[in-house]
DNA sequence: GTATTGCATATTGTTGACAATCTTCTTGTG
DNA sequence: CACAAGAAGATTGTCAACAATATGCAATAC
C-alpha cells in the first residue's frame, strides 16, 4: 500500500468500521460458523483493538442481520432456519426479476463487455473443474447485473439478502462437474437475454434460476421434500 | 408499567438497544430533521446515559441507513435526494405488489376484519380532518398488508425501505381534505380486493397507489416535472 | 483589508477499570 | 451417589479518563 493510500485510509476509516468490515468477511467466506460466539476479549487481543471498537462493530453487524446480539450472554453468528431461508429465496427472486429486467433495458455495449467477459471466465472455470472459481465469478456475475440495473437501492437491497442466505448456502451449496456445466448454460442464457434488451426472458430466467437455487436447497437438506422434487436436473444454485 | 413488564425489560434490554429505538423513533417521527447533527455529548446527557452506549446505538443507525457517521465530524442525520427517494419507490412499487399478491392469497377472515377496522377508523379520521391521525393509520395500515402477506424477509425488507423514505417524506408530505378523501378511496380499493383474494388486482392497485405517491413528491419539489405531471388528481402519497 | 497562523474549545475515538451477570466447578448435605 | 448451594472464573455492560481531531476565533503579517 502507497503511502498516500495508507494515510487515506488512516484518516477515513474508523476502528469500528474496520472491524466489523473483517468480522463481515469471516463470516461470508465461512471462516466464523453460524451458531459460532464472538468473544469480545480473544477478538479484541486477536485483532489488536480494545473491546469498544468491537462492541461498535457487534451492532452494525446485528443491524445487518450476520449477527445476534443477547444481553449478558454474547454475540454469536447468525442461524438461518430452512423457513427463513425460504423467505429470502422469495423476496429474492422477485427482485432478480427486476433486475433482470431493468438490466436488460438498460445496459449498454460497455456492460454486455463485461458480463460476458465474466462467462467466459465462468467456461475456464468448469473447463478445469475448479469450483472455487466458478463459485467466486458466480457471485460476482450476479452483483455485476445487480448493478447494471441502475438502482442502487436495489442493488443495496438484494445484496443484504444475499449475505443473509450465505449464513445458509455455504450448509447446503454442493454441486459437481454436470451440475457445473449446466450452471453455466443458465448463466450463458441470462446474459444473452440481458445483452438483446429482452427484459421479459431475462427477467423469468433470472427469477426461474432462483426458484431453481431454492429447490435444490431442500434436495441436499431432504430429498422426499416436495419443492425438492422440482430441482432433478438442475443447476446447484 | 407494571413491575413484571419492568423487570422485563431491564433483563433482557441493553443501553444501546433502548436509545438507538429512541433516536430512531425521534427520526421517523420529526422531533430529529434530516442534516441534524447527533451529539454524543449532549445525547448523554439527555438521556442519562454514558457515551458508549450511544456510539454504540450510531451503529446500528448508520447501517439501518437513518444516519451518517464520519471520522471525526460526528453523526447526523441522513439526507436522502431525490434520486435516491426515486430508487427507493421503485423498489418499493416491486415490493408492494408483491405484498399485495401474497395478502390476497394468505388472507382470513381475521385478517380482513382488522383491515376493515382500520379502513372504518380512516374513513372517522377523514370525517373530523384529522390529518396526523389519518397519517398514523394509513401507515399502520400499509404495515399490517405487509405483515399479512405472511413474509417476514418481505416485511422486514420493505419496512427498511419505508424508513429510509421517511427522511425524505416528511419534506413532501402535503395534503388537503379533497386529497385524503381520494386516499381513502384508494385503500378502500385495495382492502377489497385483498379481501375477496383478488391478488392480480391487489397488486395492481398497491403498485399504481405507490406511483402516484411517488408522483406526488415530484409535484410537491416541482410541478413542472414530467412525473409529478401524472399526479394531477391522484392521493397525497 | 485580506490571508495566515496560533490558540482555545468542542467533540470524537479509544482505552482501561469497575460493576454486573452468567457459566462452570467445587464442596457440603442427605 | 445425587443434588443443592456457594465460590470462582469468564464474560459482558457501562463509565470515566485521556488522546486525537476538527472548528472557530483572535492575533499577526503583508
Amino acid at each position: 500500500m502507497s503511502f498516500p493510500d495508507a494515510l487515506n485510509v488512516l484518516k477515513s476509516r474508523s476502528l469500528p468500521a474496520l472491524v466489523q468490515e473483517e468480522l463481515e468477511r469471516m463470516i461470508i467466506d465461512g471462516r466464523l460458523l453460524p451458531g459460532e460466539p464472538l468473544r469480545e476479549v480473544a477478538l479484541s487481543a486477536l485483532l489488536g483493538v480494545s473491546r469498544g471498537p468491537i462492541r461498535e462493530a457487534f451492532r452494525g453487524l446485528e443491524e445487518k442481520g450476520l449477527v445476534t446480539v443477547v444481553k449478558n450472554c454474547g454475540v454469536h453468528v447468525r442461524t438461518l432456519d430452512v423457513d427463513e431461508a425460504d423467505q429470502i429465496y422469495e423476496v429474492r427472486a422477485v427482485l432478480e426479476g427486476m433486475i433482470g429486467a431493468k438490466a436488460a433495458r438498460e445496459i449498454g455495449p460497455e456492460g454486455c463487455g463485461e458480463l460476458r467477459a465474466l462467462i467466459a471466465s465462468m467456461e475456464e472455470a468448469v473447463s478445469g473443474s475448479d469450483i472455487n472459481r466458478y463459485t467466486a465469478l458466480n457471485f460476482h456475475l450476479h452483483d455485476r447485473l445487480a448493478a447494471l440495473a441502475g438502482n442502487r437501492k436495489l442493488h443495496e437491497t438484494y445484496n443484504r439478502l444475499v449475505s443473509e442466505l450465505a449464513l445458509f448456502r455455504r450448509q447446503t451449496y454442493v454441486h459437481n462437474e454436470a451440475s457445473l456445466a449446466l450452471s453455466l448454460e443458465e448463466h450463458k442464457a441470462i446474459v444473452s437475454a440481458v445483452c438483446t434488451g429482452d427484459a421479459e426472458r431475462a427477467a423469468a430466467l433470472l427469477q426461474a434460476h432462483t426458484r431453481d437455487s431454492r429447490s435444490r436447497m431442500h434436495q441436499v437438506l431432504d430429498p422426499a421434500d416436495p419443492i425438492a422434487r422440482s430441482a432433478n436436473t438442475r443447476s446447484p444454485e
